[in-house]
DNA sequence: ATATATTACTACCTTTTTGTAGTATTTATT
DNA sequence: AATAAATACTACAAAAAGGTAGTAATATAT
């Protein structure tokens, strides 16, 4: 379960893209404002455009957007799409022999919480992540106001 | 959260140890009954002792056995020491500075998840799957008996 | 004593992941 | 048309993780 800095990495991109109102965003951009290393980075944006997360443009003025609305990119499906599917859902033991019919001894027990950690990245979408930062800036402008 | 492999294997050991009632096991045992690679099991079990979980003895018929009391061992504990302590306490999104006071947008959300986790991760003692383990064992005997 | 079965140590090799470099391509601006 | 600011592609380099080999040390059995 995110055993990659590289699914990292793609959920710290797309969450700030999600969250912000540019229309485009270039990879120098993303690179300033998020430390990732320029040509990782790069290929990275270019990986999330061929898994149709993002829309590339090339040339001047280029960049990158999202490929489809907000609302159908949840979590788990970012993770399993550069982790590959059974990252979220192996057995804690690692045996890979462990499934419903010859469970281990863990089974259940990691079962519980995994599908606790599973259901949560699933039902969350981009969409919702936009929703919480706009709330957060309009809770921190009121403080602001009631402060000041 | 168990990011390695080798994390893995280490739960693999543990948990078939504490499951069984040899009075010593050899890395060659372990090797056979486990499918880990011979040497790498070795190692990793010289580590397993050097981190107070087992207790080596060398020479014809040595091998391992657990250093402590199976209930003193919780999974958090095995994937803390082997992973390092933040494993189970990352910020989903990568963030290195997100924290309590100044969280991520994912924070809240993840936090919930996680927490579930950890909470069964460091409930569950090897103690409680060698309770589980034999239960599982009645039961199969007692099924026998029945459908035979 | 010697042989045997075990762990311990150290160094190395392989594979995977992460990161870099160079060059080509695309497109807006001037 | 030339320039500049972007992405795309391919190959390579570095670091980390996983795995192997050789040899030394230890202790039991014969």
């Amino acid at each position: 379960m995110i055993r990659n800095k590289t699914t990292e990495y793609a959920l710290t991109i797309l969450g700030f893209m999600a969250t912000r109102n540019e229309d485009m965003y270039s990879a120098e951009y993303l690179h300033k404002q998020l430390n990732i290393p320029r040509r990782y980075l790069r290929r990275l944006l270019t990986d999330l455009s061929k898994h149709g997360f993002l829309k590339s443009t090339s040339g001047r003025n280029g960049g990158f957007v999202f490929a489809r609305d907000l609302k159908e990119i949840n979590l788990a499906l970012v993770i399993n799409t550069l982790e590959g599917y059974e990252t979220l859902c192996t057995c804690i033991l690692g045996f890979s022999c462990c499934i419903v019919d010859k469970p281990c001894i863990m089974h259940d027990t990691w079962m519980e919480a995994r599908s606790k950690m599973v259901e949560i990245l699933s039902n969350t979408t981009l969409a919702d992540l936009k929703g919480k930062y706009q709330m957060d800036l309009i809770k921190k402008t009121l403080d602001g106001i009631n402060t000041v």
